[in-house]
RNA sequence: GGCCCGUUGGUGAAGCGGUUAACACACAUGCCUUUCACGCAUGCAUCCACGGGUUCAAUUCCCGUACGGGUCACCA
């Protein structure tokens, strides 16, 4: 048997969209679980929406994310490059196949303008058809071609689309698919006027010049599956396997837009947000495909060694950020000290402007069980930076009961008696005053979690006591004390 | 509008003719804890969009309807 052969194939029109990195993860995971190569090939054919940075960029997030190739521009194998589709297009790649189907009479010269052909689509239009091109200029005289030829008029290349024909494919996870060649499209164009090929002619070439087996994709091309496999036949050339993914849909069950803003779309962005590469390929996994076993955390070689297509599903994969989440907090919770610090410590140092690195790394160890993404610790931290205590009204009412005021003045008074201010010490002064002034439990350690914190909730209070410092304790005490009398 | 595809609890998602309809997230309660979080335990679908068939038997197969989505470029 070959050696199975997928590819990914970005066009540098954006930047790493969270669909896109779907498709790659799941042709990388389809490449490493069949032993086969999986290969970035670069279609760029798009001259106006090229962005400078595109390219690279996507290549980062997708290395990022663990997803690395076998083959590309950077990695070339013998006979299959250039990767670049352009690049290709300047060395007749696609010229080469033109002419032959130009000489077979698979395809013609099209001298319709752009004006032209709006308005017969408008036409079309009103008239309630899908516009679809009328074939004029497929039966043309031949001197009439010589004639334009001689002339130099811009033309495009059209494929004579077969009549009535149905194109099926047996599709990887949809199964038999079939679509009937009159409503799919009339003849449409291989060569733009520029003599640079679309995106159906360029895909077709390459694929099947790069011996590509397995074309894994989002369903969003489904419709462009039987203009393609119009042109293999039209070249006789094998066609490969075609594998439709369902999309990501939003909450709403509307396809991923760039434009929504309730997701985040861009790779980039869950990295800046403190998403663990291992915990996004984990969730990326998920969506459209599902694991046999009842487990949901997965390295990257456990999901290669599970990964088959049978369990790609045939309905839409809803975004679901509570499983991120949960998903991001489980791989964070798995990290060491160390690492997690390493992790943690600068979204802290970005926010704030922090001295004391190992103060700093004492602090973010308090969130590490709870945490979600890491840029959290912003919020979580933030009562280790803020100048003054805000307390909310349950704070308030909690601090209107008897005894409270004596108790915290105990406890300043037993906090400032301390020299070197440690967690042994302070634990063994609040057991003091707890015995001193006869209260227990919540009626003192609340009260003491609100005056030095200014929350009711928190992790570790001797621990958090400790980093906040006996200056900031005290003063944090004082001032809720004047504020209660 | 034509053509393709889909429809299982609040959410994601198993299931592939006979099950008490997995599991996870979320939620609720209890335990743990000074509190929160973590962790642990327990609960949570009169039922698989609807209507017809096929069958001894249908969430699972077939048809229709409704709803949702995708796509109809010299963009990929």
């Amino acid at each position: 048997m070959n050696k199975s052969r997928v590819r990914y194939p970005p066009s540098p029109t954006g930047y790493l969209h969270i669909g896109n990195a779907r498709t790659a993860l799941f042709n990388y995971l389809f490449a490493k679980k069949y032993n086969g190569d999986f290969i970035i090939r670069i279609e760029d054919t798009d001259l106006e929406r090229n962005i400078a940075d595109g390219v690279s960029s996507q290549m980062d997030n997708l290395k990022w994310l663990g997803i690395e190739w076998d083959e590309s521009f950077d990695k070339e194998a013998e006979g299959y490059g250039p990767y670049f589709q352009l690049e290709r297009h300047k060395i007749g790649v696609y010229q080469k196949v033109i002419d032959q189907l130009l000489e077979n009479n698979k395809a013609y010269r099209c001298y319709c303008t752009h004006e032209e052909l709006e308005i017969e689509a408008e036409a079309q239009k009103s008239a309630g058809l899908i516009p679809k091109y009328n074939g004029k200029c497929r039966d043309l005289e031949k001197d009439i071609i010589e004639e334009n030829q001689k002339n130099n008029l811009d033309h495009t290349i059209r494929l004579r689309v077969p009549e009535d024909t149905d194109y099926t494919w047996n599709d990887i996870v949809k199964g038999n698919v079939t679509f009937n060649s009159k409503d799919v499209t009339g003849d449409f164009n291989l060569l733009k006027q520029n003599t640079i090929p679309t995106y159906n002619f360029a895909v077709v070439v390459d694929d099947y010049q790069m011996d590509i087996t397995d074309v894994l994709r989002g369903e969003d091309h489904i419709s462009n599956t039987p203009k393609q496999l119009m042109i293999y036949d039209a070249l006789g050339w094998k066609r490969p396997n075609f594998g439709h993914m369902t999309l990501i849909v939003n909450q709403d069950g509307k396809k991923l837009s760039k434009r929504d803003t309730n997701i985040i779309q861009f790779i980039e962005k869950y990295k800046d947000y403190g998403y663990l590469p291992e915990a996004l390929f984990n969730f990326i996994a998920l969506l459209g495909w599902s694991p046999p076993g009842e487990e949901e955390i997965f390295s990257k070689d456990e999901l290669i060694e599970m990964f088959t297509t049978d369990r790609l599903s045939k309905s839409s994969a809803k975004f679901d950020v509570n499983k991120l989440n949960w998903i991001n907090n489980k791989y964070i919770t798995k990290l060491t000290d160390n690492e997690y610090t390493d992790f943690v410590l600068p979204f802290l140092n970005n926010k704030y402007k922090i001295d004391n690195q190992s103060w700093a790394k004492e602090i973010t160890l308090l969130y590490k069980e709870q945490m979600t993404y890491g840029k959290e610790i912003e919020e979580l931290a933030i009562l280790f930076f803020q100048e003054e205590l805000i307390l909310n009204d349950e704070c308030k009412e909690f601090l209107m009961q008897d005894t409270i005021t004596e108790t915290l003045k105990a406890v300043a008074h037993k906090f400032d008696n301390i020299d070197s201010f440690n967690q042994e010490l302070i634990k063994l002064s609040i057991k003091e005053v707890q015995k001193e002034n006869q209260v227990k439990g919540k009626m003192i350690f609340m009260p003491i979690r609100i005056a030095t914190t200014g929350q009711m909730h928190g992790p570790d209070l001797i621990k958090t006591i400790e980093l906040l410092g006996k200056d900031k304790i005290i003063k944090n005490i004082n001032s809720v004390i004047n504020h209660i009398s």
